[in-house]
DNA sequence: GATGAATGAGACTTCATTCAT
DNA sequence: AATGAATGAAGTCTCATTCAT
C-alpha cells in the first residue's frame, strides 16, 4: 500500500527536521551546514535532498512545524477560555513557552529573507492563521468592553511583536525558568496597558 | 601634522562603515561580502583590511556607532526632560527612529554571536551605557511616584526588548512613516502599563 | 562491499600524493598551490579536501610514504645482511636512492615546522622507526668489534644527518647518476671513519 | 661630503639585515613578511624598498653577510694554521659556530630557488670563494701526504655538505652547547675518514 | 531510495610591491 | 629620503548542490 510508504516518508522528513532543530539550539542557521544536518540525522547529505528541495525549504519546514504547534496550543488554551484577559495571559505564556523550547526561532526568523517569508511558501499562511487567532482573542475582549478600542490589526501586531521581542530577550539572557516573576511582570504590564479603566 | 592624518584616517573608516550600513539595508550581514563592501566604499578589498582587522571588527564598529548615537540622543532628549513620562515617551521614539534609520540592526544583532557581543569588545560597554541611561529614566519615574515599583533591571530589560521588538516589527512590515498612529498606540500602551493608578 | 570502496578511496588518495610528489620536483611545497595539485591530480580543488584535511596533512602523508618506503628498504637490504659494513654501505645507498627519487625531500623537511614534525603526527613515529633500524645496524657492528665504540644515539644521528646532508647536496648539484664514484667516495670516507683500526 | 651619506646608507642597510636575521631565528623566511621586517627594523615598509629592490635581494644580502663572515674566519683560523689536520678541524668548527649563530641558514638556503642562487647574484661568487678556501686546505693536506687522494672538487663538496648537514642537525635537535663531545665525535670521524693510513 | 564522490562558485584574508605626498 | 595608503593577485578553505552507482 502507498499509505505506509507515505507515512514512512513523513517520518523520515520529521527526523531531519528534528535534527535541524537540535542544531539550531547550538548555532545559527546560516552556520549550520548540510553536513551537520546529515551527521545529526543519520542520513547522508545527498539523501536530505530527497526530502527537501534545498536548505531553504528545510528551514521553512522547521518553522511551519513550530507555527502549527503554536496554533494548536492557542486553540486549546485560549479559544476555549471565556475570560478574555485570561485568554490573553495564556497566549503570552504560550509564546514564551514556544520561544523557551526553541530559543533560536526569533533569531532565525529575523534573518530569514523577507520576500520569501511573505510569499509563495506555506509560512505566510500559517503566520496569518496564528495572527487571526490572536485577533480573535482581542476582538472578544473589545466586544466585551474589557480591552481598549483600537485598530485590530495594529493591536495584534503590537502584541505579537512585543511579546516575541521580550520573550526572545528573556530566553537568551535571563534564567530560563519559565515560571519566573519577570515574565509575570511583563504579562501584567501588557494586560494593564491594554485593558480599559481601573483593572 | 599627525592630527590631520588621524582625522583623515578616521574619515575613511567612517566611509567604510557607511558603505556597510547601506548594504545592510539590502541584505544580511552574513551575505554581504567583502567585495560588496569594497565596491560600495570605493576602496579595494585589501584596503578595508587596513581599517578593520576582519569582517567581525567591521560589524562591531557599525554597531558601536549606532549605540553611540542612541546614547547621545537619549542624553539630549531624555535626561534633560523633567517629566519622567515624557522622558520615557522620548526614549521609545528615539528607539523607533534609530531602528527606522537602520532597520537591519535588530536582525544583525540577532545573528551576532552572543558571547562576543557581551564580552571583550566595546559593544558590551556601550550597550550597558545605554541601559544605564534608561534605568536612570525609570528610576526617576519611580522616585517621583509615577511609575510602578518593580525590580529596576528587569523593568529596563522589559522596556528595551519590547520596544526593540515592536520597532523591528513595525519597521519591516508597516508603512515606514515614523509619525504613524500605530507607534503612538504602542507608546501609550507601554506608558499606561508602567504608570501607577489612573493616569 | 565496503572493502572495494575502501581500496578505491585509498587509490585516489595515492594519486593525489603522487601528483604532489611530482610537483615537489618542480617547486617548493610552500609555493605549490592547491590549484596546482588539483590540476595535476585531475581532481577539483574541493575534492582534495575530501582526502586531506588541509595542505599540511597532505605533506605529512607525502612524507609518511617516503619514510615507510625507506624503512621497508632498510629492512630488506640491511637487516638481512650479515656483514655490518656491508649493511651500513647499503643503508647509505638506500638513503641516496631515496633522495635521488625525491630530491626535494630534505628541502621540504627543512622548512616543515619542527614542532609538528616531532610531535602528534605519525611522522615522528616513522622517523623513530627508521632511526631504530639504523641504530640496529650500528649496534651489531659494535658488538662484533667492527665499528668504533661511542654513544649509540649520537652515532646514529651523525650518520643520518651527514648522509642526508651529502645526498641532498649531491642530488641537487651534481650529475644525478646514482652510480657515480663520488658517492662511493663519500661512503668509503664514512665507513673508514667509523670502523676500527686498519680496515 | 658624499662619503658620510654613503656610510649612513650602508648603516641603515645593515639594520634591516639584522632585523631580518633576528626574525629568521623565529620563523621561516617565506613566512616573514615585509611588515615584520619593517616593524623590527623601525623603518616603514616602503622605506625598505629604498635599500633593497625586493624581498629576494634582501635575503641575498643576509646570506652574503654570513658567507663573508665565514670566509674571514676561515682565512684567519685555517689558512694560517700549518697543520692541515688542525686546519680542517678548525674549518668544521667554524662551520658549526656559524650555523650555531644562524641556525636557520641551512633551512633558508634549502628553500632558496636554486637557479638564482647559482647565477647572477653575488652569492655564487662568495660561495665559490668559500669553497676555494676549503679546497686550499685539502690540497695542502694532500700535498703533504696526510689526506687521502681523490678528486678535489668532490672532496670539497663532500666535506662541505656533510658538515653543514650534521651541523644543521645538531643545532636543531641537540643541546646547543658548542663544546659538546658530540661535535668532537663528528669531527674525529671525518678526520679519520679523510686521513691516510693509521692516523 | 540511498549515498559516496565530485565540484563550481565564492568567501575571507594576506602580502609584496607601488604611489603620492 | 621617508612613509602612509592603496591594491592586484593570489592562496586556503567551505559549502550547497548534483551525479553516478
Amino acid at each position: 500500500m502507498r499509505a505506509r510508504h507515505e507515512r514512512e516518508r513523513e517520518f523520515r522528513r520529521e527526523s531531519i527536521i528534528e535534527a535541524t532543530e537540535q542544531l539550531l539550539n547550538e548555532k545559527t542557521f546560516e552556520s549550520i551546514t548540510m553536513d551537520d544536518i546529515a551527521m545529526r540525522s543519520d542520513f547522508s547529505k545527498a539523501s536530505i535532498y530527497q526530502y527537501f528541495k534545498n536548505k531553504e525549504e528545510l528551514i521553512i519546514a522547521v518553522f511551519a512545524r513550530i507555527l502549527r504547534t503554536e496554533c494548536h496550543l492557542i486553540e486549546e488554551r485560549c479559544l476555549l477560555e471565556t475570560d478574555p484577559i485570561q485568554a490573553m495571559r495564556n497566549y503570552i505564556k504560550i509564546q514564551f513557552e514556544s520561544i523557551h523550547r526553541n530559543p533560536w526561532s526569533p533569531k532565525v526568523i529575523a534573518t530569514f529573507p523577507f520576500r520569501d517569508y511573505h510569499a509563495e511558501n506555506c509560512l505566510s499562511d500559517l503566520y496569518n492563521q496564528k495572527k487571526k487567532l490572536i485577533t480573535g482573542i482581542i476582538q472578544r475582549g473589545q466586544t466585551e468592553g474589557i480591552f481598549i478600542i483600537s485598530d485590530l490589526d495594529i493591536f495584534t501586531n503590537m502584541l505579537l511583536s512585543a511579546s516575541v521581542g521580550f520573550a526572545n530577550y528573556f530566553s537568551t539572557r535571563m534564567s530560563s525558568d519559565i515560571q519566573s516573576p519577570e515574565i509575570e511582570m511583563f504579562i501584567s504590564t501588557i494586560i494593564k496597558g491594554i485593558t480599559k479603566g481601573e483593572q
